[in-house]
DNA sequence: TTCTGGTTTGACCAACTGGTCAAAAGAACG
DNA sequence: CGTTCTTTTGACCAGTTGGTCAAACCAGAA
């Protein structure tokens, strides 16, 4: 039987997470020191650890987190839908999820650039089920001549790429566009690249 | 007056580096330790510092070697040449080096995703120029009619994501196609989509 | 062989890091 | 008010990490 939490609990907590997020998104697990996130969080460092046991466990909870949400864009594209409006709306919400969750996407990049070793486990079962499940649609509407023969997990792939890329390489699309605002034109790019690549 | 290196030099300055690049790219510059870098390279740590003055430079200079060769596919985008052929070699180039070079590409990842300390001013002046350099030369193909109407920094940023990809996220591309080989794959669809993008 | 300059190492250090603990300080409630 | 439970903290600890240094070792020229 778990108790309620009060107030105090609620709040610190969400602190800590949401120091959590800015410091391991920025420099990585190893590169994440509790010191900083105590300090982000406001807190002491032995009190930032009687809310939770380890920094393994803040990782492992922010992880937790994103990831119910991370997925949540590709299980919305619906096998009953318009394809090319399906597939479309699925690029256009993970570019939404780039410009409003970036710390989100870098907390992930960092995490799959060094081996996953965390989440390798969800990748190889959910995650691969959520595709093959999606790439079947795909391929279906494919086989049927309503988009383009393409291969479906290369193209979800390139939406995964192409979209978190704004997010994870932040510095250097700014340091090449100079200070224009990226997304606009990211997001009518990708509407003619993606409604070029699916008409039949 | 610089003395020629000896060959012991050169082996094990060599070694470092091919060290350094397996440890940085897989843990980044703050997870990365001088015990693991010097134990890759067959070195005790003082033996190490003995070569480089630092764990800095090391990692310097693996950012310094690899900034040289990883704009080369980009600088070798002729304007003179066939519009859509120039472009699609430049996406090929990038496809074979994220197959061929994954840990260059990792290190690049790694350090872009931190925010780039190390590099952020070489990206706004070399690399802004080189790129508003070749977005130009697009740009006036796209004015000529010889290729589709696209944003060219946006076109090059989608070629940079895709081909990144591959190597940056390898262990979800690979957790999501099994143990299927990738990269034959992605060259089939990155041949359609940009073909598909760039026909007038 | 000896001399010389480059190479290697064991021992060491100070700073930092994740984590502990007992005791103090606050809330909450009768 | 006093009691009880939660929250906060200063002091501390053991392990790790980047880096130093004097001494030992070694390769090659004379």
């Amino acid at each position: 039987m778990t108790k309620a939490p009060t107030r105090i609990q609620q709040r610190n907590r969400a602190a800590i997470l949401t120091a959590g997020l800015d410091i391991f998104s920025q420099y990585g697990f190893r590169g994440a020191t509790l010191d900083q996130i105590a300090d982000a969080a406001g807190l002491s460092k032995p009190n930032l650890l009687y809310y939770f046991p380890s920094k393994e466990a803040i990782h492992t909870a922010l992880l937790e987190r994103l990831l119910e949400t991370w997925l949540d864009p590709l299980k919305a594209l619906d096998g009953s839908g318009d394809p090319t409006a399906e597939i479309m709306g699925y690029a256009q919400r993970k570019l939404a999820m780039s410009r409003d969750f970036p710390r989100e996407s870098r907390l992930f990049a960092n995490e799959v650039l060094q081996g996953a070793p965390h989440i390798e486990a969800i990748l190889k079962t959910d995650l691969k089920t959520l595709v093959d499940d999606k790439a079947a649609i795909i391929q279906g509407w494919v086989d049927a001549g309503k988009i383009a023969a393409i291969d479906p997990h290369h193209l979800i792939f390139s939406i995964w790429a192409f979209t978190q890329h704004y997010a994870d390489f932040d510095v250097q699309v700014r340091a090449v566009l100079g200070d224009k605002a990226p997304h606009d034109g990211a997001l009518a790019f990708l509407d003619t690249l993606y409604s070029k690549l699916l008409k039949p």
